[in-house]
DNA sequence: TACTGTGAAGTGATTCACAGCG
DNA sequence: CGCTGTGAATCACTTCACAGTA
């Protein structure tokens, strides 16, 4: 069968996908052999012909009759997401959040490598994270990015800075931006952006609430 | 024209809605009485026709002919939203990323404000964040989170104690939550949880990143 | 006239259901 | 026989286009 290499993956099916990973790093820790997808589906709350189509359209990777084995379905999709080489993640903005993401354990497991973290602050350039990090200075990014060889670019600034970081951040050649600011950045051309805004998932938590609360009220 | 109270607000439109808002503080900063769809599309980067059809969801709140009052929707937006009163948010896991999260602005700003931070490390409780939030033992939840009148919980532990912090939490009598942690929590009947994997985000990116460049390999 | 609110059309994602293969 | 891969059907969301109103 051809690969579907014309048409790009859907972001929610990017991140079904990666939570189909999670799920087979779960059955594999088990040492269970081969997965239906029905079973896979039950297990995890899925949907068993969603997790068929996801996977179909990555190529033949289930075998009919039998299912998916689970070491060779978990090491495609690790290679089809970039995870069996180790992404350099690079952040922008050493306050709070951006020193918490630094040292935490999801940007330094599996796949991922934080590279650099830099801030405009005088005051904290040259000091150090917890765990270690250093603080580079943010005004050199397009010098000291390229030869990191990073891919992922995290915005953890306030969000008045956001947009000029994030362009900042594509000049020095990044192609793959996730930004925790207040503020929708791009678009470039080019280059991914997700918006993984704090401040948005707590005003749309508190909304859904206020309106499922609220239609009890008078109006 | 009667209100929709039967439908709920669709996911999208929740955060649509709070995107407006967002774009509606611009404006009244700027002092601009009114706004039409088309103009607030065009400066926000959003659609003119899905701004109409997500607020007439909330009623008739604009005026023909002449567009929106920015005061008035504003307001009205934010009572819709619960952000006019204090929304406390309940915090587990005073880890790197639970502590970024107390003494974030975001969590503590425009109708949020971080009611308890709590923690089951007995070296942690009782000691403070950076910027001075107390940390409270998470064994307590129960006790201590009702008198609170928080209304919101986050969920910022690893993957493996997630489950068992997000019951707590709804046994405490939240009935929102938001979950960091690389795990899927819930369902719980009535209980609106989101969930914002900074994994997930990172690994969705990665494979989207992966499948653009990838498409220029050989296959 | 300039705009909103909204049916209708269009698009995309999800689910169903089954042909076909191991 | 059991399961995948996939066309067809359904459902949800988005965009268009215009009737109707201040």
């Amino acid at each position: 069968m051809a690969r579907k290499r014309d048409s790009a993956l859907s972001e929610a099916t990017t991140q079904r996908i990666s939570l189909i990973l999670r799920a087979l790093r779960v059955l594999q820790a088990e040492g269970t052999p081969t997965i239906s997808s029905h079973l896979l589906a039950e297990r995890f709350g899925l949907n068993s012909a969603q997790i068929r189509k996801d996977l179909a359209q990555l190529g033949e990777l289930g075998v009919r009759g039998l299912g998916y084995r689970v070491p060779v379905l978990s090491d495609d999709l690790r290679r089809r997401m970039g995870l069996d080489r180790t992404n350099g993640v690079v952040i922008v903005g050493a306050g709070n959040l951006g020193q918490a993401l630094a040292d935490s354990r999801n940007f330094n497991s599996d796949g991922f490598r934080v590279a650099g973290l830099f801030d405009d602050d005088r005051r904290k350039i040259g000091g150090r994270t917890r765990t270690g990090v250093l603080i580079l200075d943010a005004g050199k990014l397009h010098e000291i990015v390229p030869p990191l060889g990073a891919r992922i670019g995290v915005i953890a600034v306030p969000g008045e800075e956001a947009q000029r970081v994030a362009l900042a951040l594509v000049q020095a050649g990044l192609n793959a931006l996730l930004n925790f600011a207040p503020t929708t950045v791009g678009p470039f051309p080019g280059t991914i952006v997700k918006n993984a805004d704090l401040t948005l998932f707590l005003e749309s938590l508190a909304c859904q609430l206020e309106e499922s609360v609220g239609a009890g009220r008078g109006r």
